[in-house]
DNA sequence: AGTTTTCTGGAACGAACAGTCAAATAAAGA
DNA sequence: TCTTTATTTGACTGTTCGTTCCAGAAAACT
């Protein structure tokens, strides 16, 4: 599954043929059709994996922490640091390739976008409260606006930048927290 | 051109076929490979087109107007005002499907993007001579997150968000030029 | 050890793909 | 008006696509 997520991110779901996924799933195509049933429904099973692997992620990072805002920001420089040259999101692919054509596609994304955005809106809650955030920030944009910004750095680093670049961004994003 | 242009941002590369492109552009496919050569060449052109149109676009709005920080507000929530529901930008679009897999394609796409930070890093240096923009604020690290925050925005709207959620998101990146 | 189930790899199938060909029609030029 | 050029339309071509079929091998079960 994990590979067939991969080489979905990489291609996106027109440009992944099946011998792609064969291959990189190692496994005979015939098991492939009798687990998944067919290539639609690998993708949409790898797209809600994937979404529900990055929300618990997400979860994990901002609510582990004792500063709201120093989890934000370890969310943010975490990802600038760690993402990969040349990787992509199978979630910003997903809408990037489909919009809102497929409707199990956006029902996925949208689903996905909204818990994460809960977790950002919480965060931000428990920062104002602590007096690390402004009063004035209004939780629901300030989370829209910290998806907005990761998305952003995932297109940037499928685009080539640095880590320097993408380090920089998130410090850029991070200001408006302050 | 623009009919192509549309197209091939709505399905990307791998999903548009040429007997779509034929209906949208209205001619003839004959006329069509007499014209662009064939299907990749026509993208080429047309991505090569949509970008210097882009870039010339934000130019105009951001040296037209006195100061430069109400230019660079009006070209963000201009944007998020303006976009289309479901629309994709093929620049974006172009950097989901390929990634850096195909030189042409990523060349353009950085020339596109270094034109277009270069424009929006000299705004916000006019900005800081101004004392509209805080001295603290590097020029091209602001650049490049205006240029994340535009991606963050195309790819919402492509996700369905709303206009409100767009303008929300433009003013909270706003807020970290000030 | 024998039997049953699962997996594999290759072949086959019909549909869709990008691109080419040919004849007829329309547009442009003399 | 006649000739040349460009465009259109439909058909065609070989390749690739997603999916199914099939026989043999491997793994699991009794």
């Amino acid at each position: 599954m994990a590979a067939a997520t991969k080489t979905f991110a990489t291609y996106g779901y027109e440009g992944t043929s099946t011998e792609a996924l064969v291959k990189s799933m190692g496994i005979g195509r015939q098991s492939m059709y009798d687990t998944f049933g067919d290539k639609r429904a690998l993708y949409l099973e790898a797209l809600q994996h994937y979404c529900f692997e990055s929300v618990g992620q997400i979860a994990v990072t901002l609510q582990a922490t004792g500063s709201p805002l120093t989890a934000i920001e370890a969310a943010l420089l975490g990802f600038a640091a760690r993402i990969q040259d040349d990787s992509m999101c199978l979630g910003v692919g997903s809408i990037c390739e489909f919009g809102r054509r497929d409707r199990e596609v956006t029902a996925i994304g949208k689903s996905s976008a909204a818990s994460m955005q809960n977790i950002f809106a919480a965060t931000i809650q428990r920062g104002k409260d602590l007096g690390e955030i402004p009063p004035e920030i209004d939780p629901k944009d300030a989370a829209r606006f910290i998806n907005a910004t990761f998305i952003g750095l995932k297109v940037m680093a499928r685009g080539g930048a640095t880590h320097d670049d993408l380090r920089a961004t998130a410090q850029m994003a991070l200001r408006c927290l302050g």
